[in-house]
DNA sequence: CGATACTAGGTGACGTGTCAACTAGAAGCA
DNA sequence: TGCTTCTAGTTGACACGTCACCTAGTATCG
């Protein structure tokens, strides 16, 4: 590990250029995402990854590592989901303190009929700007940052 | 550009991995700023940027264009951080419509008193992590996905 | 068994981000 | 000049994210 105070040169144009991108990507997506359907961006993470399960649910926590969240952001975020419908929580019996999210049938069609042009756009946006190789890139990065943070926060 | 509609399972690896990261990567990044200073992430993007103006000033759209935000984003953003004197808004004479963001006196000292331990931890998550040719990667592919999301935004 | 520590999840207050609508000055062009 | 359009920035309502704190069930270990 560098002990060298500030960033060089290069290090700094590559990290400004990583946190633009992310901000403005993750506008964009929200917004075409909203604009053509009826689900924000974290409304989409949270009902792909449900149904991913066979099953169609999946305890709060596993979600919440699976995406990334933190409990509470989880927790507000699938309160409000509910409300619309999207999903239902439903009571563990393994274990009494917790509780599954699980993926409604309008929550299946609302993804059904956002996930086509959503997907397009991420092509559109990313995908397709990159070869196969820089995209082996950012998965391998992207999970070792996220190995280094879960590692760091012991 | 690929017209699949779906992503292979080796696009939307790399895909979710950046996905996750991003949010797991800015959260890290703003709890941990938050407990070392009095800044979020927010507050030291914008102090960051108008320091490397010799001026210590720009006009509040050069200013969204270079961080990547939503101008009423940044206009909220300003009032607040000049509410707690990070920043002050001044007039600007050639167009009266618009208005400069400078960074204040005491918005300098918050944000070199921040900067130190910011910067290791970007270095101990992210940029240890990568290889040179790595950053260059994520350099390369971020410029090229901001400069595909301007141009489609028209 | 009982004490303690840990984990799953929820809650409320508050700071933040987004959208749509707005003001006002600048620019283009007849 | 006057009309239209564009651009800079603001505002208010509402959705969202975070923190600190809370409840309650589970584990650990004496």
């Amino acid at each position: 590990m560098s002990d060298d105070k500030w960033l060089t040169a290069d290090e700094q144009s590559a990290w400004r250029a990583l946190q633009t991108m992310q901000a403005r990507l993750g506008a964009e997506l929200n917004a075409r995402l909203l604009s053509d359907s009826e689900l924000s961006l974290s409304d989409y993470a949270v009902l792909v990854h449900l149904t991913d399960e066979p099953s169609g649910r999946l305890r709060l926590f596993e979600l919440a590592n699976e995406i990334g969240w933190e409990r509470s952001r989880l927790s507000h975020h699938i309160a409000r989901m509910a409300k619309r419908d999207l999903v239902e929580k439903v009571a563990c019996d393994k274990d009494r303190r917790g509780a599954y999210v699980a993926i409604t049938e309008e929550g299946r069609q609302a993804i059904s009929l956002a996930a086509p042009r959503h997907v397009a756009t991420v092509r559109q946006l990313v995908i397709d700007q990159l070869t196969p190789a820089e995209l082996s890139v950012i998965r391998s990065v992207s999970n070792r940052v996220l190995a280094t943070i879960d590692q760091h926060a012991e």
